[in-house]
DNA sequence: AACATCAAAACTGTATGCAATTTTTCTTTA
DNA sequence: TAAAGAAAAATTGCATACAGTTTTGATGTT
């Protein structure tokens, strides 16, 4: 995998060096990188086609924040999104896929166990990823996944701040019994559990704020001068 | 609304003078815009990411193409992001919007009556985003504007080809339909008929394929060596 | 006539320079 | 001390140049 330059960038929006809002400067990547501006534009132009950042004309491109509004909508949207793929894949995935949902579902629970946040957050990736390839849709997935993508600066938040989201049995739980679902191909069991899933994402998310309102480590929200 | 390179660019894709398969010269591009390559590949890596054209190392972009599979699976992925849109408006758009969209069946029956194909395919962006907008959702908005705008080099080709989709008159009744729905408050029903619609349009397009498949003037299909 | 080979032309990827605009810093004034 | 304004610094947008790769077209061979 050579990580393209854009997918260096995107690196740093979806690892939270850059917090939404933060200015992508255009000679310090490049610096950074070893490169001249040019590529580094480009990628940016990229990225925001994307949705990750926003690109401002004349001024720097930012990371994309969403104000609440938004974000309660992007979490609706993405909801019905992922719980079309998980019905859909209720009914497509093949013996290998749903052996591999199984082994996925024991490490999660491996690893929610032990309370290891950066793994979770990986096997939540590898979770719904895995439901995108089970619907066997590439437009699908790639909506899914770009959907994804630009929320991530806001949910991976939740899933690293230490001692919030105290448990991180729940999400697993809510995991498992999707993948019971699809597993038992009752696609609309498994679209009503996802939907419920993600709707209850919004809520820790937004109780997040919330609670961090006045704190520096949150990500900022669009509006929201400090 | 100054036309910016990027929607210059894309509307050369969108109106047809270039057809999927076709190369994007950025020499050729610059002088037609005259500008420098610079300001046209940064155009051209957003279309990229926007998924309308198709960025190659090292080659020309060319405008995306879609073989057979992936066009089923477009119009199934966007059937349902649609219907979602269509259930969500109908009971979301307020009486200003209920009110433009009869204006715009008004006007789609008159188009259609006139067998303006132009004007009906102007119609069917119109009715399309309105449902968009009335779903009072910006990410389900973008998310279905994106998908749309994929496999419009396809879709449009269906509205153009003078003589074939003979019956103007089916896609309007079938808008006329789900507009029925909407206004009435009924998402299921505009919902279900939507997926129809979609899937409808789906058809058209692949019997279009079929019989024209040895055209030059019918877009390429993936695979298609001419 | 079809195919392979190779040189020339065309094209992409990236660096660099400069004008125009934005942002920051410094100075002045109330 | 705070606000306003001006000068300086930093930054973006675009054009251009050049190296390296791909594409095209000519030539020769089977």
């Amino acid at each position: 995998m050579p990580h393209t330059l854009r997918q260096k960038i995107a690196d740093l929006v979806l690892n939270g060096e850059l917090k939404p809002g933060d200015r992508l400067d255009e000679l310090s990547l490049a610096d950074r990188f070893g490169v001249s501006r040019t590529p580094i534009r480009e990628a940016i132009r990229q990225l925001g086609a994307s949705g990750l950042i926003e690109i401002r004309p004349r001024r720097s491109a930012v990371v994309r924040s969403f104000d609440r509004a938004e974000l309660s909508e992007a979490f609706e949207a993405m909801g019905e999104i992922e719980a079309l793929c998980a019905s859909l894949a209720a009914v497509r995935m093949n013996e290998a896929e749903r052996l591999k949902l199984r082994a996925l579902m024991a490490a999660s629970q491996d690893v929610s166990a032990r309370n290891d946040r950066p793994a979770a957050l990986e096997m939540d990736f590898e979770f719904h990823g895995h439901l995108h390839d089970g619907a066997r849709n590439r437009m699908l997935k790639t909506v899914a996944e770009e959907t994804r993508l630009r929320i991530t600066p806001y949910s991976a938040a939740l899933y690293m701040m230490e001692g919030y989201n105290a448990d991180l049995q729940r999400p697993h739980s809510q995991h498992a019994a999707i993948a019971d679902a699809v597993l038992a191909g009752n696609g609309e069991g498994a679209a009503r559990l996802m939907r419920e899933h993600i709707a209850q994402s919004l809520i820790s998310l937004q109780q997040f704020f919330a609670d961090t309102q006045s704190r520096s480590d949150a990500p900022k929200v669009k509006g929201d001068a400090r």
